[in-house]
DNA sequence: TTGCTAAGTTGAGGCTGTCTCAATATATTT
DNA sequence: AAATATATTGAGACAGCCTCAACTTAGCAA
């Protein structure tokens, strides 16, 4: 309801459009070389601004966030949307998981923030993620429905198996990460499945 | 084999051993109250001792945490050794991966150095990491000789299990972890198993 | 064009934390 | 009671977070 505007209530001035958008650039490169915990005064520097620039356009870490992977979050979103008209509601689900996965490991450490948020809703993260939630349990329900998947598994439950297999990825390799949402998927199969 | 004494080479002094004591007590309170991030400073403060002391004794935080851990993570692999009797192999695999997830919560954020310990040859924690993860894989062989267990599961996918798992509790609810838990086993069955 | 003002930027400064090392202190040995 | 090996100390160098009073500038209106 509530989301916070993407384009801010009245319109920005140049200057400050401009070292928004080029703080933005600079904290997706330096997220996606030393991960979310990056400093956010490196980040400042390299996009040629104060530190105090920095924390007047993103008052937090999570905001900055935030605005870096609303884009990407919407489109996971609508992915899950587009995938209810796969002819597999079982296979659908496992192709919407590996790429909520990609997703959740795009800059490293981001995971554990896409963790905190779904649970604190004050997150500035906590709307998307909720959307996010709510995307993969429609594609869940679907699979129940054609009796693919157990019933009692919840959207809660998929989401963190999302975010612990991509923790894993993160932690030692993606292959990993890759075999335990396998394992995981499999563990939430209806026992009529075979294998 | 090349283990650090747990009792130093040579006897230390006994001021040094008062202060080795105090600082890893205050160290156990601090990280229960904080996480395995607490300020090292704050430990030495509360410990009644200079930083530099502490860092005399404890290189690294990772140092200070394999003092701390040595004695519960021994515990834990001569409880996998255990329960090679207990009369269900299953069973017996299941108790004990439940206790290395309570053991793997004790503090906050540990469980992250222990998944990086395994990785990471050059860390302090890291042999005995190795020896958890052996152990597990005794209980693992022998679930899967009695077929109860997928024969293509490895030692390492059951220490990524668990790892992730708790992860997963520190972040949500022990609850949540233990759902995950069970899912994951589940799906590292054999597919005769029913359920 | 010029001046006005709201909007935006600056960067020093306070804070916490990590880690080091020369100076100092003390336990133990002889 | 030295002598010596062993420990402890704490200031200091550095990095990061965040704030805010002083300053600068874009954009508008006269």
């Amino acid at each position: 309801m509530t989301t916070v505007d993407p384009a801010p209530r009245r319109r920005m001035r140049a200057d400050a459009r401009r070292n928004y958008e080029r703080l933005l650039a600079e904290a997706a490169t330096i997220f996606a070389e030393h991960g979310v915990e990056a400093s956010l005064e490196e980040i400042a520097r390299r996009a040629g601004v104060a530190n105090g620039t920095l924390y007047s356009h993103f008052p937090t870490r999570q905001a900055l966030l935030e605005a870096l992977l609303r884009d990407r979050m919407q489109a996971l979103s609508d992915k899950a949307r587009d995938l209810l008209d796969h002819p597999s509601a079982d296979e659908a689900l496992l192709i919407w998981a590996r790429a909520a996965m990609a997703h959740t490991t795009v800059y490293r450490g981001l995971v554990t923030s896409l963790m905190r948020s779904i649970e604190d809703e004050t997150s500035h993260l906590h709307a998307a993620c909720q959307a996010v939630l709510t995307a993969g349990e429609q594609l869940l329900n679907r699979a129940q429905a054609a009796g693919g998947m157990r019933a009692d598994v919840t959207a809660s439950d998929l989401y963190a198996l999302i975010n612990s297999v991509s923790w894993v990825g993160e932690q030692t390799s993606p292959a990993q990460g890759e075999r335990l949402l396998a394992f995981g998927i499999d563990g939430m199969r209806s026992a009529t499945d075979s294998r």
